[in-house]
DNA sequence: AATAATTTTTAGATTTACCTAAAAATAAAA
DNA sequence: TTTTATTTTTAGGTAAATCTAAAAATTATT
């Protein structure tokens, strides 16, 4: 049984290995927002416990076991975030911090049933892929936005940014999951893209269409 | 902003209150599975903070803050409650502790729309009373079934034991809430009661008739 | 390869929520 | 009203999770 605070540790460490093969103590200090000598104790106890394969001054890796508590973490955190969205009628740039408390709860059965409730959905509000009681996760291809070409088309299904403000503002952009569209234009001058959507023209900054994610579906 | 166990200690108290006036240091160990030692010195704590008035060898009340913060979170636990049962399909027996831990979850607007979701209701799975958001509970008039006399009957309403066995044993004989009873006996040997329930007569014992709770409507 | 910069770990403290054992206060019984 | 029993508090200590400041290891730069 894990506590709380370790539950946030392995989870960020799962999140950091996504991005980077080899996870170091600075990088988990950041993301927790504490200070990397209390990154070693907690690193330290979590490998006592054999939660994390740690070799000093080398950074950390989940074990087997440590993993299947981070994916486990992480299923509870998107399925709730699925519920106060559909169910709750929240915004979905409104979730995250009340699904950070509610991913905690301990009952296996209180997540495998409200997993039933919502219909066993396979993404969350951001479009981040749940997965499923075996822990398995749906393959999901996607391209950033700021990589298709001009002419290219596609369909919104996921951000790679969850702050509110970056979501509030798609949302005033019409840009929200499931939307169909098209780069119209990439203007040179700033990187930024010309976007159709639903037969309205809008405008992105590149630091924006890194953001968004895009099932692609070809040229048009 | 109160702790978990703050929490937990200011629920502790206000259910205790119920009960009796002055609130001892040994009853809230007792109730929180703690020793008595440790239980004064959290009542330091909370009376340091406002939350309790405490004297000394002399118990505790809670202050209006202190009141209102138990309060709460007898609100969420109660709500939570009526979420697991009649949302995803609990039995009202398998509720109690995943409540525990949600009715630490610390958001207004979460507690507001799970409040609407559930389409406001005023008693929880066990008959017991939800707050409004105001803290203002409906006045509920109880009578326990020991103390109908042959030939009263009424409506079971609630329950003031909330133990999994009780709850379980109650539903195997058909006595759950909302049900119509009579009382068709007292027997002299033993103070058990003979009840007609839907055109059953079933035999319970003094201890289960003291915990369920009637709301009578009379002689019939 | 030596020096400098960065990253990581240790040392030593603090805070929260506990504990046991012993002392003090209150309540009950003789 | 003493004596006894019960309740409550203090004293002193532990474990979890954090911190700052300083030392050690690793990596990058000359
Ligand atoms: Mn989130
Ligand atoms: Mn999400
Ligand atoms: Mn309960
Ligand atoms: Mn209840």
């Amino acid at each position: 049984m894990q506590s709380y605070t370790e539950e946030n540790y392995l989870k960020t460490i799962y999140h950091l290995a996504e991005k980077t093969t080899n996870v170091q103590t600075n990088a988990i200090a950041e993301q927790m927002q504490t200070k990397p000598a209390s990154v070693t104790d907690m690193i330290k106890k979590l490998a006592e416990k054999g939660l994390i394969d740690y070799v000093k001054y080398q950074g950390v890796t989940l074990t087997e076991t440590g993993k299947n508590t981070a994916i486990d973490i992480v299923r509870k955190h998107r399925l709730w975030e699925v519920f106060l969205v559909d169910k709750l009628n929240f915004k979905w740039d409104e979730v995250h911090d009340v699904a950070e408390e509610l991913e905690h709860i301990k009952s296996v059965e209180l997540i495998e049933r409200l997993d039933e409730f919502l219909g066993f959905p396979r993404t969350d509000p951001h479009g981040d892929p749940i997965p499923d009681k075996n822990r398995r996760f749906a393959k999901t291809q996607f391209i950033k936005l700021i990589e298709l070409k001009t002419g290219e088309s596609g369909t919104i299904t996921g951000v790679s940014q969850h702050s509110s403000p970056f979501l509030k503002h798609l949302e005033k952009l019409g840009l929200t999951l499931g939307k169909q569209i098209q780069v119209s234009d990439v203007t040179d001058f700033d990187g930024s893209v010309e976007i159709r959507i639903s037969d309205k023209q809008v405008n992105i900054s590149r630091e924006v269409a890194k953001h968004i994610l895009i099932s692609s579906n070809g040229k048009n």
